[in-house]
DNA sequence: AAGGGCTGCAACCGCCCTCTA
DNA sequence: CTAGAGGGCGGTTGCAGCCCT
């Protein structure tokens, strides 16, 4: 007994996206601003559904959406979030604002999954303990347990630190996002005629039109991060990363509520975490993976 | 060369949360 | 306070292209 569905589904179209819904939907947008999906699909007279509309616009129109192969701090920043905060991708693709919580799900099953399991079977053998494997060890105790969290945190800082730094770009966090919304929307733009764009060259000359060479002309501009720095990081104590319900923790790889640590502590500790100073990392290092 | 299995990714589904009337 | 609508999120699926035999 769920809810029912958001529009009738006789008469809305699935499926891949075309190049001219695509610009629909995108010079809709550019003039409107995204929100109030439930009306896309009746102004813009596409037949589709209007989560598929915003889907199919956080996914893949949005601009500063970066394609193509992770960089490997990329991934390890995947690694360390994703020891963190389980599968949440949401808060996870949070910190790699170019990316999007799909791309980030997907790279994960398809991609580091596999790597992962590998490098922890090489672990096994050779006795090394790393810091993607740790959900999987053996219960620790509360202060030990504490400890580990403690620097998968830095871990995870630093990994992010690395890789703004290696970007040289800015980063984006959900509010500051909002208040980019004007260039944001004059880059989608850029953005629609390079679709359309691609998308003739495509239909002319390429004898393998696919859909993931369609998708990757859509990868736009970083300007809808540029509002903010690499000083303005999304922090931990916004409510949509402590927003940790029953249904988040079932799902989650890295228990947070483990023994008798509650989620009130946790969010107290992170935040004192992250904003004191930087005392002690390396003594936080050489205990954490022991 | 062909075809069967595998892989990667876009899109869908359904549940949950939040907001508003 | 409550119910319903809209939006967000994570899990899953379907399919096009690739790879291997």
């Amino acid at each position: 007994m769920g809810r029912p569905p958001c529009c009738d589904k006789a008469d809305v179209k699935k499926g891949p996206w075309t190049p001219e819904e695509d610009l629909l939907l995108g010079s809709y947008i550019q003039q409107h601003g995204p929100g109030n999906w439930k009306a896309v699909p009746t102004k813009t007279g596409l037949m589709r559904c209007s989560k598929s509309c915003r889907l199919r616009w956080t996914n893949y129109l949005r601009p500063g959406i970066k394609r193509g192969n992770f960089t490997e701090q990329e991934e390890r920043l995947i690694v360390h979030l994703q020891a963190l905060f389980g599968n949440r991708w949401a808060t996870i693709a949070s910190y790699l604002p170019e990316r999007t919580d799909n791309d980030v799900k997907n790279y994960w099953n398809t991609h580091l999954k596999k790597k992962l399991k590998k490098s922890q079977t090489l672990n096994q053998e050779g006795g090394a303990v790393t810091a993607a494997s740790s959900a999987s060890q053996p219960a620790l105790s509360k202060g030990r347990w504490e400890t580990r969290v403690r620097a998968d945190i830095h871990m995870a800082k630093r990994a992010l630190d690395e890789a703004l730094a290696s970007q040289d770009k800015p980063i984006g966090s959900a509010s500051a996002a909002a208040a980019a919304t004007t260039t944001t929307y004059a880059s989608s733009a850029e953005n629609i005629s390079r679709l359309l764009q691609g998308w003739m060259e495509n239909k002319t000359s390429s004898p393998k039109t696919t859909r993931s060479n369609y998708s990757t002309f859509t990868g736009a501009s970083s300007s809808a991060t540029a509002a903010t720095s690499k000083n303005s990081l999304p922090s931990v104590t916004d409510s949509s990363l402590f927003n940790l319900d029953s249904r988040n923790l079932e799902g989650s790889e890295t228990d947070l509520s483990h023994g008798d640590i509650k989620i009130p502590f946790l969010t107290s500790l992170f935040e004192s975490w992250l904003f004191e100073e930087e005392e002690s990392i390396e003594e936080v290092e050489s205990l954490a993976y022991v």
